[in-house]
RNA sequence: CGGGGCGUAGCUCAGGUUGGUUAGAGCGCGCGGUUUGGGACCGCGAGGUCGGCGGUUCGAGUCCGCCCGCCCCGACCA
């Protein structure tokens, strides 16, 4: 019984940290808002690295890498940037035992120094669009952090495109927020609201933003990705222009978009149950671990060979077999479900003698077949999928019963409190104010899909609203 | 930065109010043996500047002061 972790019933926070560092995902560092992510949620970050660069290229990006550092001046350049960064900017002043001529500031975001390169880069029509995505470790100085949901330092990975016409970078801003929505749907099986975020959730220099929303396990919303139409603010400060075809100069226009490993952090807080992890098969380290059960040594040599067959079998299939012999099979078993791994295999000397194994799903609580050897091929990765598909319809069901549709501010409060609430909004952001100071709950984003319906009365205010927006608690 | 909690073995903690030789337990770890189909058991063993600095005292893990760090809750945010 080492292995502890808090329930989610008694505090949801410690049973997420508790999580994370039992399954090994991450640790934390010496340094107060920092983290190390361990080789188990490593291999977890490339999986959802992987899931979105494929995606990525697939839609014409390509991948390039800008400095960390950026002299303090190109963040003064956009008026509102500079504004929403500043508080949680790290700054260096110090270098090579001088006081630097000009203080450089630990990358944020990289709007700045990328328009200050595609400045340079684009001088007609014909050098667009421009789509770069680039992978790479940012800072925000905060105040409070969570392990994977805000951390002082980050990965995540920033598209910047630099477009002919609104129009156009309007279209990529969409279609990323669109490659986010499928991301999250089909490969962490977290299902998402898309959605415009109101003026006072807005990137810091953007004319509109976009997020996928997705529902934590506590009902709380979390911002899974965002997607963001710079119009041309940032072309403008970095002179960011280019010929037309009737040899006049215009402004380009820009696009940002970016997904953090916050990610995991949903990941983990979607799907986890009170025994762990639980890993959906396209992201999992691990979508198969092996436990090899013997007792004499002449079992132990049969159980291996099966073992080993069972193994050459699943090709095209991350297996992990757990042959250590210090641990009883019963401990392996517990390690691997709170480990989060999608599918065991359980061979012994009965099934040996007759050609066949259990296979036990981690998303469904005792669920064991008997399943021959000869059938595994076909079988596991036709479960996986099978897994795959239940856990997305979960936490889409999970989301589903959860969300309410006040029409009064009563509701709205109670709504709140218990869940999502999708109710229409003037766009008043006085509203807005008035929800978040009472209750703790912002609009999370005003979904693309209305759902059909017309206009409507805003649940604070009631005047005449056209739109319905989600409110939440969120992280 | 405010409110709350906490720093004693790798982990979880006891001891502290009532200062007194060599600071404990469980888990984990190492060795040996017995075990292995849902977190096995026995024996032996290693492991500590009691967060730091200063003070009181013959004597401080324990009392006093200052500092540091961490976790949870709030204000800012991917």
């Amino acid at each position: 019984m080492a292995k502890k972790i808090t329930p989610r019933s008694k505090d949801y926070s410690r049973w997420y940290t508790d999580v994370i560092q039992q399954a090994e995902l991450a640790d934390y560092a010496p340094v107060k808002g920092c983290m190390v992510v361990r080789p188990y949620g490593y291999a977890l970050w490339e999986n959802i690295k992987d899931g979105l660069d494929r995606r990525f290229k697939a839609t014409g990006h390509v991948n390039a890498y800008f400095p960390l550092f950026i002299p303090m001046s190109f963040l003064q350049k956009e008026a509102e940037h500079v504004e929403g960064f500043s508080p949680e900017l790290a700054v260096v002043t110090y270098g090579g035992g001088k006081e630097l001529e000009e203080p450089l500031v630990v990358r944020p975001t990289s709007e700045t120094i990328i328009g200050h390169m595609y400045a340079q880069w684009v001088r007609s029509y014909r050098d667009l669009p421009i789509l770069i995505n680039q992978w790479a470790n940012v800072v925000r100085w905060e105040m409070r952090t969570r392990l994977f949901l805000r951390t002082t330092e980050f990965l995540w990975q920033e598209g910047h495109t630099v477009h002919a016409t609104y129009e156009e970078a309007q279209e990529e801003t969409l279609r990323m927020l669109d490659v986010y929505a499928d991301f999250a749907e089909n490969d962490a099986a977290i299902p998402v609201i898309k959605g415009r975020k109101s003026e006072s959730e807005k990137f810091a220099g953007a004319d509109t933003s976009y997020s996928i929303e997705a529902m934590m396990g506590d009902k709380r919303a979390l911002q899974a990705g965002t997607s963001h139409n710079l119009g041309q603010n940032f072309a403008r400060a970095f002179e960011i222009k280019y010929l037309d075809q009737n040899n006049e100069l215009q402004y380009g226009w820009t696009t940002s978009w970016g997904v953090s490993w916050r990610i995991l952090g949903a990941v983990v807080m979607v799907h986890g149950d009170d025994q762990g992890l639980v890993l959906p098969p396209k992201l999992a380290p691990y979508q198969v671990v092996i436990v090899p059960i013997w007792r004499s040594e002449d079992e132990k040599a049969q159980v291996l060979e099966a073992t080993g067959r069972v193994k050459a079998a699943l090709t095209d299939v991350r297996v992990k077999v757990d042959d250590r012999e210090e641990y009883s099979p019963g401990w392996k078993f517990n390690e691997w479900e709170m480990r989060g791994v999608p599918l065991r295999i359980e061979i012994g000397p009965r099934d040996v003698a007759v050609g066949q194994v259990v296979l036990a799903r981690r998303d469904i609580a005792g669920d064991k077949s008997v399943v021959p050897i000869s059938e595994l091929a076909r079988r596991v990765p036709q479960m996986l999928t099978v897994i795959q598909a239940d856990m997305l319809e979960r936490a889409r069901q999970f989301q589903k019963e959860n969300t309410y549709q006040p029409t009064t501010y009563e509701e709205l409060k109670e709504a709140v409190a218990k869940g999502f609430a999708l109710a229409y909004w003037c766009g008043d952001p006085e509203c807005e104010a008035k929800v978040k100071d009472e209750t703790k709950a912002t609009t999370r984003c005003i979904p693309l899909d209305q759902g059909g319906v017309g206009p409507g009365r805003c649940a604070i205010c009631g005047k005449e609203a056209t739109e319905r927006a989600i409110f939440a608690r969120a992280y």
